[in-house]
This record gives structure tokens, sequence and C-alpha cells, in this order.
DNA sequence: ACTTCTCACTTGTAAATACAACTTGGAGAA
DNA sequence: TTCTCCAAGTTGTATTTACAAGTGAGAAGT
């Protein structure tokens, strides 16, 4: 290494404990020793053991004295890590997100650590903490709630001016100043609310997540879509819900449901896992899907495809997100002076058989 | 603290930062200002500062001084956490398995570090490494290839003599002596075997996995059965393939596979993984399943009840298996004294659509 | 046989001194 | 104005000396 005296008897004594097969607990020399070994003072051999004790490789006990620290105790950090932090990751388009972030990271060479925060912002504190305290490269997160107010926000803002590369995938807080990959929900939100416009519906209600932003940007599309069509009133027909209290929602507000798909030929809801259980939801009370009212999801997560009635949907580009996400972080760890912008990707519309076409039927019936 | 100079120096010091609000790359105190304000030599100086840098508090610059680190990278290590190392995790059980862990150990404020090996042992190696120089309080592993030859066996077994807690989970290598949590693959295998028996079958034929250990359990269990139900050739009904060569298997062995489904009334599957491929396989040849062949497969994965031809297979504890795993290696934690035995989920028998019952066919032709 | 004590030996703290390596800003030159 | 270079200032390395604090084994006493 360096040519000072006390690196080369770090290095000597690593060599040392190597060749003559120390192991855990073993006693290594005393100081005394080691200064007549190198001609060296004793401070200098002091500062060589500092510097091995604090690479693990030894431990020394006042009064007895040094001894090894052998095999995997002693390992030294070699590998770098990320820590991604998501509010889920079991189910729905999450595994697929994740794969794509530990794929790029993995042939980068870097280790993974995840953290799951349940959308609750006291774990993603607890998680962001933990992550750092253990000493990770870069952060790849989803926010949690991120269009609520965060008490996280002098955590965020302290990263930035600590320099700590870090992307937010899927949504981000709308302070912070960090990159983020997502999709562009506001043209999903319109995608498929002109996909009902076009197939004649106008009498369109819709339900979105208020607690986050992915919510809030696809109920601004499903506006502009509504007033581009000439719906202005469209807002009355709008149902917010939190992430979390979906099951409370259809327990507790069928009235308001039931009202909803009375009133309306087509639903626009917030993502698939809604849309499927809204579908369950008009499956337990007779109304058929898509007959009696259209039905809309957004993520095209796997269940959509393979579910009885297959969902029209908008094409989440799950995996790609994830690979973007890690190259845009890794970008940032290799060049952090430059400028890293957000990502958004194009919406697809999936066409599936969740939808009916009114024009064709008024045709045919008249 | 402690009485020494050096140490009043260090906690004046984070009081000093504390009351004159300085933030990171605020500049701190020179060593010779901290002299003359100690009345102390430089070298106790030093010494309290070098305390300081190891905890993070403040960062040193040769030529240029001493700076503060404020805030969020000055947090020490707070969290807990637990390494989880598994072979994949986004596809099959596994997000179950993970999940499983992961509400468990969250529950207990432990943090997850998660990395994928991809069932590659030279993955595993460094998966391992990178956990342990990261300070993990314990690991939770599926095995890479349990049934091969492993080179981490060195690393395994100075983790036991460090007193490193660990869990297996689904498999362990069998030189290993560390518990494990797992179906019990014998059982399985053999319960499909019976099932097939049981309606009437008796040219089975089987696929297992040659380099993990529940290829090996499985095949056990089907041997017994088939023993049991006086089959002794059907050792030569077996054929044997590498997880990783799924693909391969498919493309290259068809005239093999084809000889096979000819030969047999019923093909026993390693997993449901394989047996989906399988019956695509089937599919594809205008073999029908169940009437042509059956089909039975281990896992109960989420596929095998949604697919065309629902899949009759054995119901794997995912969730309850992780969360078993998470609690026995916290009880490893809490209570290291302890002798942690293996536990082992009995499987049970999901009957869906995918075999033919020939007793009841051959009642009815008679 | 057992306990107690002492002493040699180990690492830890502290000081004074000297020089080395590096940074930064200001003086002076272009 | 801009650039170069140097000197002052800062942290890093190294030596020497001294004493403090803890360990452990053997001597001495019971």
């Amino acid at each position: 290494m360096e040519d000072y005296k006390y690196m080369t008897i770090v290095e000597w004594a690593k060599n040392y404990i190597a060749s003559e097969k120390l192991k855990t607990n073993d006693r290594f020399l005393t100081e005394k020793e080691l200064c007549a070994i190198h001609g060296v003072s004793r401070q200098t051999v002091r500062q060589a053991l500092m510097r091995l004790e604090s690479e693990n490789v030894i431990c020394r006990v006042r009064g007895s004295g040094t001894f090894v620290k052998g095999g995997v105790t002693a390992m030294p950090s070699l590998t770098k890590s990320i820590g991604v932090i998501s509010t889920y990751f079991s189910d729905y388009i999450f595994p697929y997100i994740v794969t794509g972030i530990e794929s790029v990271l993995n042939e980068s060479g870097y280790a993974m650590q995840l953290a799951i925060t349940h959308n609750q912002v006291a774990e993603e504190t607890q998680a962001l903490r933990s992550m750092i305290s253990h000493g990770v490269q870069g952060l790849i997160v989803e926010p949690s709630k991120s269009a609520l107010p965060n008490p996280n926000t002098d955590l965020y803002n302290e990263l930035k001016r600590s320099g700590v590369p870090l992307v937010f995938f899927n949504a981000k807080y709308p302070w912070s100043e960090f990159p983020c990959v997502s999709m562009d929900d506001e043209a999903a939100g319109k995608l498929v609310t002109d996909h009902l416009f076009d197939n004649g519906h106008s009498k369109i209600s819709a339900i979105f997540a208020l607690d986050n932003i992915q919510g809030h940007k696809r109920y601004s599309g499903f506006m502009q879509s509504c007033l581009a069509h000439g719906a202005a009133d469209a807002e009355k027909n709008v149902l917010w819900f939190s992430a979390a209290e979906k099951k409370q929602l259809f327990r507790f507000c069928k009235e308001r449901l039931l009202e909803m798909l009375m009133n309306s030929t087509a639903v626009v809801c917030y993502n698939d896992d809604l849309a499927l259980t809204m579908m369950q939801f008009c499956k337990e009370y007779g109304i058929n899907v898509p007959e009696d009212v259209s039905i809309v999801g957004v993520d095209d997560s796997k269940i959509a495809s393979i579910c009885d009635i297959p969902l029209t949907t908008v094409a989440h580009p799950h995996r790609r997100l994830g690979e973007m996400a890690a190259r845009c972080l890794l970008d940032q760890i290799s060049s952090p002076q430059n400028e890293h912008k957000d990502i958004i990707f194009a919406p697809d519309l999936k066409s599936r058989n969740s939808v009916k076409n009114l024009r064709i039927t008024e045709k045919a019936v008249s």
C-alpha cells in the first residue's frame, strides 16, 4: 500500500496471520515484540494495531494482549450495496419492478438491501435510517403516501445536502429534488378515459387513491379527458379512497358504490387491484361486466389478463422501470455532478374485454 | 463517560457541535485550538478526534481541516437487521415466503436485507460475505444447489463456530449443522404418487431436479410409493434435469419427453413450474391433459390454480414457512444455547383437474 | 488444598517534539 | 485580469518518555 511505516506493519501482520494460520482467539505478537521486529517506536506499532483493529483483523485486550479475529468475523466490507425501499413487493407489479432493479444492480456488482414500508411513513423513516446506518451507496425509493404531508422531509433534504444518490420510482414527493422514474400517470388516466368516451360512454364515474401522487395524477388525466369531451361535471362522480382502506370501502360504502354503478355506464378505477375488487363487487350484486357497466384499470397486473373478464387497462413498464431506476442511480453514483432528470414512460393501452362499445350496440339496435 | 481527558473532549465536542448548530461540512475547531481550549497535548486532542471520526461525527482532511458531519450522515447504527438469501424471489412461491419472513422480522423491529443467488453458488458466496460484512444479526438462507458439492462449506462451518445464528429454509446442505424449516418433500413426493396409484395409474414416470435436495427427497417419496405399489422398475422412468436448464430440457430432449409421455399414463413433476411447462408441451403436441396423460406437480403455486387445466399438486406452506423460519432465527438470537431442531411441515394434497381417475373410467367401460 | 497477594507483563493514556504531506489563499508576475 | 508560485496553516506520521490500568501466574501464607 502506502509507504508509511505503520502501513507496512499492517500488511506484514496480515501476511503473518495468514502464513502462521492463526485463528480466532489465537494470541498475536505483543507491541514490544513488534517494535523489536520492525525497529520502530511503540506508537508506530500501536498505529498499525489500531488500523488492524478497525479492520476487524485483531482484537486488543488491555492487560491481556492482542488476539487474532480469524475467518468470518474478520471479513472486510467488500461489496457495495444499494438500498431499495418499496411500499409493497410480493404482489401486483412490485415483484417485476424489484426484479428489474435487482438485475441491473447485480450486473454492476452491487448487493441489494430491501425494506418494505407497507405504505406507512413511520416505516419509511425507519427504513431510511436503517439503510443509511448500514452504509448503502445509494437509495431507490418508492414514496409512501406521496400525496400527503411527510415527516421525512428533513431527512430527504439532509440526504440531498449530503450528496447521497437517490432515485424515486412510481412517484416523488412534490417538494423533493431527487429524480424520479415513473409511468406518465396523468396520460394513463387520460388514456383510459378517452378510451371510454371513444366507446360511446358519457356517464363515467371514477375512484382514485387520495394518498398518493399517482392517484392525483390519474385523476388529473381523467378530468382532462372529461373536460375535453364536454363532461364538465365529472368531478361529482369521483370517489376518493385511502389505499390502506380498500376493504373498508367495499364493506361500509356499499350504497355509495351501488349508486355510482347505477348512475354510470363505466367506471375508471385507480388501478387493477381496485378494478378487480370492483368486478368482484359487481358479480356479488348481479351487475354484469361489461354489459351493465364497463370497468377499466391501470397497471396491467398479471391477474388483469387472466381473470374471468380480462381487464382493459394500461401497461405499466414495471420491469423496464425498475431497470431504469437502477441505471439512473448508478449514473448518479458515477457522475454526481450531472443534472439528473425525471424519466417518464409513456402509457400503453391494453384493450381487453371489460369495456362495452356502446356505439356499435346503438347502431345495431337502430 | 469515562474520566480520561480525551473522552471529556469527545463529549465536549459533541455538545459544542449541537449547541453551535453546526451542520454538514461546517468547519470544526483545529487541533491547535482544541489544545489551547482544553490545555492538553495535541496527541490527546487527536485521540479524541479519532474517536469522533470513527463515530462518524467529524471528518478530517489532511492539509485542510476538520469538518462536521451533521444529521443523516452522522447517524449511528440503530436498527438491527437480518440477512435473507433466496435463490429467486419474485415469482412462484418465493414472494409468499419472503413476505412471511418480512412480516415477522418487521414485527420484531428488525430490518431485512435481501440477496438473490439465482441458484448460483458463486452468488451465494458473495451474498453471505456481503451480509456478514454489513453486520447482520442473523441469516435466513435458502441453499443454492443444495444437492451438489458446495464451495461455501468452510464459510458455513466458520459461521457455526462463530455463533452466527442461521436458519435454512426449503432445504439444507446435508453436512450443515444449522436448523432448517421446510416442507416434508419426501412425504410430498409420496403423496402425489400415491394419489396417482389411487386413481388407477400404474405406468407412472417422473422428472426431478437433480441439483437440489428437494428434488432428491421428492424422488425418494416417489420411489417409496412405487415400491409400495409393486412398481419396482419405476426407477427407469425417472428423468433428471438441472433446475437452470429447464428450457434446454424442453428444447433438446423432445424425443425423450414424448417417449416418456407415450409410455405412461401419468407424470410426476418436480414442481408446479415444471408441471405447467409440461402441460404447455403436451398442448403443442396434441396430447390432452388429463385424458391422455395425467400430470401432478408440487408446491401449489398461484398459477397452478388458475391455469387452463387446474393442476393437482401439494400445498406448500409458503407464508407460514417464512414466518416460522424468521421465528426460528429470532429464537436462536434470544436463546443461542438451546438446541434448535428442524421444523417440517406436513404436505397437503390439492386435488384439481389434471389427474384422470382410471378406475371410474374402467368401470364405466366394462 | 486453598486463598491471598504481589509482581511482571500487557495494553491504554498523555506529553513534548520533529518533520512530512497536503490545502488554501494571497503576493507577485505575466 | 489572470496565472503561477510560495508561505502559512492544517492534519498525518514517527519517536521518546512516563505513568496508568488491567491480567494472570506464581509465590507466600493460611
